[in-house]
This record gives C-alpha cells, sequence and structure tokens, in this order.
DNA sequence: CGAGAAACGAGAGCAGTGCTCTTGACATTC
DNA sequence: GAATGTCAAGAGCACTGCTCTCGTTTCTCG
C-alpha cells in the first residue's frame, strides 16, 4: 500500500497488518461492529490474543481501520457513479445516489457502522473525516456541474437566516464549488434525506411498508433531484 | 401500571421491575446502549446480578422495554405538537418536527438507540412496532389535516410505478388518512429527510459545518413542508 | 561479523460481561 | 399448618478487552 517492504520482518508485519483487517471485515460483515472481537480474529488468524495489539493498538483502533476503509468504499463507488457522464444532471444524481445504496445494500453492517450509532465516547480520530467527506463530495460536484451547465433554477431568494446563510457559504468553500446558498441548501437537504430514507430502509424502519426497495429508492431520488433542481414549492404559478 | 397491586409480594415485584427500568434508563443516558449492563443495573440496585433475571429474561428484553419506552415519548412530543393548533399547517409541521429533534437532543442515547443502528441479530419484537408509529402517525395527521384544509397543492401527477404507488396506498390506509399517493410521497421523503438531518446532526456527520444547529433545522424543516404543500419542483412558470 | 537493541508470539492474569444452576429463606395458597 | 411457588444469593462457565512477563527471533549498528 505504501513503499515496498524491504525486510523479512517488515513485510511480515505488512502481511499480518494486512490478514488483521482482511478478517476484521469479514467478522464485520457476518456480526456486525458489536459482535467484532479481537481474540475472534485472533483465534482465525491461528494466534494468541496479545500478539493482536502488537498491530493494533484496541478495539478501537481496528473499527477505526475499518471506518476508513468503508468511507472509502463508498466514497469511491460514488464517484465513479458520478463521474459517468451519461445523461443529463438529473441521470447523474439519481445514479450517484443509486451508487450509495447498492454499497449500503450490499455491506449493511458496514453503512450501520459508519452512518448508525456512533459508539459512545468515541471521537472521530481525523485520519477519518477526509475519507468521510468524499462521497459528499461526489455528490455536491454533480449538483456544481448542473448548476454550471444552466439546468438548476435558482428560485425566489429564500428566507434564511444569516448565521445559516454563513454555514452555506463555508460549505460551498470548503468542497470548492460555485454554488448560491439556497441552492447548497437545496442539496443538503437532499442528501441528508437520502442517507435517511437509507437508514429508515436498512434499519427495518419502513419494514412492512415497501414492497420495491429499489424502485421506492428511484422514485424518491428523483424527487429529491427536482428538489434541487427547481426548489421545494418553487414559484406555484 | 396495569391492576393495582394485591398482594406484598405483587407489589414488590412491581416496585423492583420499576426500579430496574429506572436504573437502566439512567445508565442508557450516561453511557449509552453498548454501555448497558444488567450486573451493573443490579450494582446500582445493592443486588445480585442473578436476581436481576427474576424480572428480565435478558439483556435483550431491558434494551427492548427501553425502546418501547423511547417511541412512547417521542411519540407523545410529536403528538402533543401536532395537536396544538396555532398557525397553518406549515406551522404544525415544523412544531411537529421540532419537538421530535428537541426529544433527540435530549435523549441522543435513546434516539441513537431506535434510530441508530439495530443490535445484529435484534428481531424487533411485535409491541415495539405501535408505539414506534406513534410519532409517524403524528406527522402524517398534520399533513392529512392539511389536505382537507386545501392548504397542499396536488401538482400534476407525478410518473409513480405501480408497485411503488401500491405501497404508497397502503400506507395512507394503514394510517387510516385521505391523501392523494403523491402527498404520501412527499410526506415520506420530507419525514425520512427530517431524521435523515436529525441523524447526521446527532451522530456527528454535520460536525464542523454548522454553527446554530437550531436555526438550520427550522431553515429545512420549513423546505420540507414547502416540499409536500408545493412539490419538488412544483409547476416551473 | 557479532553484540546489543528492538520486535515478536505465547501464555498467564485481571477485571469485567451475559447467563445458568443450586441452595436456603420467605410468602402465598390450599 | 403444610405444600407450593417465588425470591435473593452465590458459585460457576464461557466470553470479552487489555496488560505484563518471558524466551525467541530479527534487525541494526559498531
Amino acid at each position: 500500500m505504501a513503499d515496498a517492504p524491504t525486510t523479512k520482518r517488515a513485510r511480515a508485519r505488512a502481511a499480518m497488518t494486512a490478514d488483521i483487517k482482511r478478517i476484521a471485515r469479514s467478522h464485520l460483515a457476518e456480526h456486525g461492529a458489536d459482535g467484532l472481537s479481537l481474540r475472534a480474529v485472533a483465534r482465525d488468524l491461528g494466534v494468541v490474543s496479545s500478539a493482536v495489539y502488537r498491530y493494533v493498538a484496541s478495539r478501537d483502533e481496528l473499527l477505526t481501520l475499518l471506518i476508513i476503509d468503508a468511507y472509502d468504499a463508498v466514497g469511491e463507488a460514488a464517484e465513479r457513479a458520478a463521474a459517468d457522464g451519461r445523461g443529463g444532471a438529473e441521470a447523474r444524481w439519481v445514479r450517484t445516489c443509486g451508487a450509495v445504496r447498492a454499497w449500503a445494500v450490499a455491506h449493511p453492517h458496514d453503512y450501520a457502522l459508519v452512518y448508525g450509532s456512533p459508539v459512545p465516547g468515541y471521537a472521530a480520530p481525523a485520519d477519518t473525516v477526509d475519507p468521510a467527506l468524499r462521497v459528499t463530495r461526489a455528490a455536491i460536484s454533480v449538483v456544481a456541474a448542473a448548476w454550471e451547465a444552466g439546468e438548476i433554477d435558482l428560485g425566489a431568494p429564500a428566507d434564511i437566516p444569516t448565521v445559516v446563510r454563513d454555514d452555506l457559504e463555508a460549505m460551498r468553500a470548503a468542497f470548492a464549488v460555485e454554488l448560491p446558498a439556497e441552492v447548497v441548501a437545496r442539496a443538503l437537504l437532499a442528501w441528508t434525506g437520502t442517507f435517511g430514507h437509507l437508514s429508515w430502509e436498512l434499519f427495518g424502519h419502513l419494514h412492512g411498508g415497501v414492497t420495491d426497495y429499489d424502485a421506492f429508492f428511484e422514485v424518491q431520488a428523483h424527487s429529491w433531484w427536482q428538489l434541487i433542481a427547481r426548489g421545494p414549492g418553487a414559484a406555484p404559478c
């Protein structure tokens, strides 16, 4: 992953670390974050538990590694979908949201790990924030491209308090895109909405109410784009 | 809570059960669901751990009791807010969402327990689904009242696949309200969006981006209502 | 090249967990 | 009043995260 391992010990260390992560990932996928046990990982590795602590400082640190992996995976999926230019802006948006959902459905425990309840007392280390932003960056880039292409109506200036407007402007700047605050607000609304729907779907709050989750999500994703592109309650004639 | 306890033993049992729940709630509020330990509850109760098992079958069952409590608490808060008729439909909607958020902010661990990652392998017992629906029922009733009062534009018929439309119709029937499928879809969009925003706020995904969470939420809640009442991208002139 | 330093795996151990079983004391009921 | 059921206590099992020590292997540097 980084430099070529030189010494035999360095190679062994890299291999061991990779094995730990690989087995931990499979345990996460099967039993969820709650069921991830360092001792079980060590057992599967054919090694005594204390040996694992030579490579991973604590269970929390191992979880952090998995969190970073998960953020990178969903971020990459979203980036690939967003980069696909086929169709108009709406198609790109729906495709990007769909890629996020596809990842979440394929890796529900990973989704729960990063977007579900945070472990109490777990402070996100600095190395997680950058991977975490990848997926949102992909989404906002779709919006920014659509704005540049004139595919988004600004609508009437919204009544947004200054403190909120400043935050929206700071977000826009952080993502280095050109967008009016109104559109940033709508994009954020649609984006958190996407994750709200996903959480409700994956965590069972829609159980019994939805037959075809794929179709349902697609309908909602199109609505979100309409919200971004035309605004909520845009200009009732 | 139910019948008046007659015998001394029945009274003692009721008191003990209530004490267990009370202490468990305080532990949940302080340490989160992960940190809820039957043994710790027993210790605080001045009783040996096995004694607690006379009243609660397992840790999962205790969590279920807390889940039901949490659903009831947020449901009641939402109902009270929705019942307050001051202002128009938009005011009622924003007030109801605000009540949910106020509860969530005041009891973040309870929120995480019910709307965060579900415990893997935890199948929601039947007694949780009814309390879970209370809060959504409160929200949908606000929408239904607004529709009846003519405060909602239907907009152009949306292009919704039959399978999704059937689900929406079934949801409408389940909540025993009169609403077109289009409006049910928009209400659900707004509702899951509300929880998406809440989860992102409470789980730290907006950390560093938002200064005044109260103001931010209020702006978003108004937008959600506009979405319900006017539709996404309603009739661009 | 070879000695000292660093890294390593194994194992024992500590404190904590959920949960089960037995035992003797108490309350309830017939 | 005796039989029945309920109760709290305690020991015990299997598991967890994590620490420490102890020989062994590997690296590094003189």
